[in-house]
DNA sequence: CAGAATCCTGGAAGATACTG
DNA sequence: CAGTATCTTCCAGGATTCTG
């Protein structure tokens, strides 16, 4: 069973694991990744054509530090890295499906 | 139905919704009017010490305007204001009753 | 009680150029 | 291809004061 429902504990609880969440692209690149995809760096660049290389990077790599997404390199030349989501992003799927049947159901 | 899945019609998609989302209160807030809940301006401030009145008003004058909650007011002195979540506002509980599971997963 | 009106600042986000 | 390294801009968020 998951703990007595509060709002207050609620909130103070989901406030620090939500910052996993923040960041303009961490959504729409989570997006990309569902379902087990594995994509290429380029190939989400080419996905998401509003986001900088920068801004790719720094959110791929804080969402790889908060254990979401994996990063596999492969050492060759030319260079090539991909990334998926790790167990403990899959599950999130559930909650970003909700959200997506929410966003949908608006229109 | 849901329309077809593909991660660039559901990143699309759901970029410009979540955008109702955006703001570092807006969960909180949401969390403190689950489940029907009514709560006064001052009560809310108490909820959420954190806050300070400009952000709790800015981000709440947000959510009504994106139509997922209520201002109630009521002329009388002194003032009452009452919020709560719109129909719409409530379809969020799945999602973010989703989001917390996984939060709450996460220890 | 429930705001409105200002002023201000940190840091997120963007643009651009370079590199192993 | 998959990044780094800088420089710059912008505005969300915060602090403070005032009011119907």
């Amino acid at each position: 069973m998951t703990k007595k429902w509060t709002p207050a504990s609620a909130a103070d609880g989901v406030e620090q694991v939500l910052k996993i969440l923040e960041g303009k692209w961490k959504l729409v690149i989570l997006f990309h990744l569902f379902g087990g995809q594995v994509k290429r760096f380029s190939e989400l660049e080419k996905a998401i054509p509003a986001i900088t290389q920068k801004m790719l990077i720094q959110q791929l790599r804080q969402m790889e530090a908060d254990g979401i997404v994996t990063r596999t390199i492969y050492h060759q030349v030319p260079p090539k890295v991909e990334y998926r989501l790790t167990d403990w992003g899959q599950e999130l799927c559930p909650a970003l499906d909700a959200l997506l049947k929410w966003a949908e159901n608006q229109k």
